[in-house]
DNA sequence: TAATAACCTCGCAA
DNA sequence: ATTGCGAGGTTAT
């Protein structure tokens, strides 16, 4: 018998609105049902987040919901002070708008391997085929987990991905970054990139490590380190962002990626990714209403 | 150093 | 239904 855990907002932090942070594009897993509960993997768990009276109400499948608490909290990166961020940047007239849209969204700190191959994935495709290939290749080669009725599967090990080869990443549907995939996960695999031990190392060390992967530019690096190794001064300038900085910020259209960095930084330091993540995603959702993925 | 084409398929719109 | 276009980039020239 499952015995679901509550954890209280209150005693937590400020806002957590699960629908903006998960479906904001930073993670390609989490599911949402009828009921508004959402599912996704987290390491070893099949796990269903849910809002209920102010709390936030964690199921899991394996580890203990009390237990993997703590862990939830990392990855949802409730520990970040959400209204001082949003009184430190909020003078900002269009972040202004986007907390306004968006006050629950929150940057995630997920798991560097799912994270680095995901956005590996992402290069010139878009978040339905992003998530569809994520789950094939979760479906393929990761371990089944189950929560009452729901059956998913653990994300591909580079262990597994290095072994499957370019080849069958092709044939389930990685097209050309199915080579860029494979390197990857044999560096990671063989312990060349030690993405687990990159937390809380400099950016520009880390960067210059990711980037050595081919298939790994600065914007894939960036949102590695953004979504997964606490790199939060990190700056993923999209096609999406670099439209805000030209309309929004009237930065001239050809600005080079170092650049729009660098003013990033000057603008807003070390609060540069939630800065990026909230017109990014107000941006695209003006464009284009968010279709909640089944 | 800066611009341009090529890359695999799939999702989506007409 | 079928077709054609463009997609959260990177690399090679």
């Amino acid at each position: 018998m499952k015995t679901p855990f509550v954890l209280p907002i209150s005693q937590v932090a400020q806002p957590l609105d699960l629908a903006s942070t998960l479906a904001c594009g930073q993670c390609f897993r989490w599911r949402v049902d009828d009921c508004g509960s959402w599912n996704g993997v987290v390491g070893r768990d099949l796990v269903r987040l849910s809002m209920r009276n102010q709390g936030l109400i964690i199921e899991t499948s394996t580890t203990p919901a009390a237990e993997l608490a703590e862990f939830i909290v990392a990855y949802l990166r409730l520990d970040d002070d959400l209204p001082s961020l949003h009184a430190r940047l909020g003078s900002d007239p269009h972040l202004r708008q986007a907390f306004d849209n968006y006050p629950g969204l929150r940057l995630m700190r997920q798991e560097p391997w799912e994270t680095l191959a995901g956005f590996i994935l992402s290069s010139t495709s878009n978040i339905p085929r992003i998530s569809k290939t994520v789950e094939l290749l979760s479906d393929t080669f990761g371990d089944e987990v189950q929560l009452d009725d729901i059956k998913r599967h653990t994300f591909a090990s580079a262990e597994a991905l290095a072994e499957a080869g370019e080849l069958r990443l092709r044939e389930l549907g990685c097209g050309f970054r199915a080579p860029y995939l494979t390197g990857a996960a044999e560096a990671v695999a063989t312990g060349r990139l030690p993405l687990n031990h990159l937390r809380g190392a400099p950016y520009n060390d880390v960067l210059r490590q990711l980037t050595e992967l081919k298939g790994v530019g600065e914007k894939i690096a960036d949102c590695a380190m953004l979504f997964s190794l606490d790199r939060l001064e990190a700056f993923p300038a999209d096609r999406w962002v670099r439209k805000v900085l030209t309309d929004l910020y009237s930065l001239p259209a050809n600005i080079s990626y170092e650049d729009s960095r660098e003013w990033a930084w000057g603008k807003w330091g070390a609060d540069a990714g939630y800065a990026n993540q909230y017109l990014f995603w107000n941006a695209r959702q003006s464009t284009r209403p968010m279709r909640i993925s089944q």
